[in-house]
DNA sequence: TGCTGTGAATTAGTTCACAGCG
DNA sequence: CGCTGTGAACTAATTCACAGCA
């Protein structure tokens, strides 16, 4: 059997193996020891070309006939992810969300550490959140010159984000889960990947009321829904 | 000029009208009444010609030499999304995050009227949060023959969130912007999009350590990167 | 036989490049 | 001119389809 690994990986790539990740530790739990490229595209609708083809970019990791070892699949993909060790992570912004984020459970799953909580509101500063102080953002150079947090999340409000993010980026942070609904212009090697919910709410909000009149059975498969309809102009 | 709309609209199309509807609303705070793709550009990261190209699937909004008129253009976009009016959304699901939604000022900014929480956590039932009372889930059928939301918001745990998803599908609701890292079955007609902070981390992680030896020095421009250098197998 | 791994084909999405209008 | 709107070219991502191994 050729080798493979070599070409780009696509990003959505990277995506689906966090949520190949999950179904295989939901599968580990229920002692399978076994998947199949099918099994998989039955518990996540992704369909089992794109499962294997995602995995053909780091390598070889099934039997022909067989299927995949649960175990082993696992520790591959966190090994590929990065997260078969504990990553140390900080959130700026200790707002409702930010706040919230504190005790996402899937942070601690996936081995990330949030190790402290950064605010500039003199009122938050010194707040306890679970099992944190939010500390001051001026602190924040000296602060992770010690903790040595590569990755941010930053839930602070469209105004400060910017600044907030240079200030990351000079303490050594490459990469930045952004909240703020902003475009942040940094280095190319800062890796920044933008969470809108507002987008997510566009999306459907422009489905429902189009849909007025569908009407096939089919189910319902992946992770993304692809085009639709669309709907008249104006001026 | 030609006219346009008959061909189906991408996905992420709809997310842009998002962007370019918050970048809208800046301008016209800041008293600019006419903008032009390459502002757009300039304010998003997101290509001129996508701006231009994602507009043409629902008519023609500027003036060749001018640009467009951001009142008009942010009217029309809001049309589009169905946000011209105000709309009855719900939230099931009083946790952390739940909770966090509520005062989400994206959702009032987009007209998404927040009209009811659930839970059915006895502990949180009857609760306030923000300006509403945590309702018992059992009573969502007969809540939303009243409220008639088409619009979820579903945050609650995995194990939940399918049994959860089909009580809302009975009673009437047709999109769902699911915050459970679990595949929701559900009948096509239902939109459904799936937010996995996750699959976020993932991608941050990944390119984290890969990074380790950067060296260009451009400016990083819009809503997504690109693939990427990948990493070594194992097996 | 039942599965993987992967080139080839397909489909989707983005960007170019330019005709044409104000 | 300076801009839009859009066909055409390109790039990216997904899915097919099948050779080949256990």
């Amino acid at each position: 059997m050729p080798m493979s690994s070599s070409n780009r990986v696509p990003v959505p790539t990277l995506g689906r193996l966090a949520t190949y990740l999950r179904v295989l530790t939901e599968l580990e739990q229920a002692h399978t020891e076994t998947v199949s490229s099918a099994d998989v595209e039955q518990q996540t609708g992704i369909n089992a070309a794109q499962f294997r083809k995602d995995l053909s970019y780091f390598g070889e990791f099934g039997k022909p006939g067989v299927g995949y070892s649960v175990a082993r699949l696992q520790e591959s993909i966190a090994a590929i992810l990065k997260i078969d060790r504990r990553q140390p992570v900080v959130l700026v912004g200790a707002g409702n969300l930010g706040s919230a984020l504190i005790g996402y459970p899937g942070l601690t799953e996936h081995q990330m550490d949030l190790v402290a909580v950064f605010d500039n509101n003199p009122q938050r500063i010194g707040c306890q959140v679970r099992n944190l102080y939010v500390q001051d953002i001026q602190r924040f150079a000296t602060v992770n010159e010690t903790l040595q947090a590569r990755i941010a999340i930053l839930a602070v409000p469209a105004g400060a984000a910017q600044r907030v993010a240079e200030v990351l980026v000079a303490a050594d942070v490459r990469a930045i889960l952004n909240f703020a609904p902003t475009l942040l212009r940094l280095p190319a090697a800062v890796v920044v990947r933008n969470v809108s919910f507002m987008q997510e709410l566009a999306v459907l909000s422009y489905h429902v009321s189009s849909n007025e009149q569908e009407e096939n059975g089919e189910e319902q498969a992946g992770e993304q829904n692809n085009s639709v309809r669309p709907i008249l102009h104006s001026t």
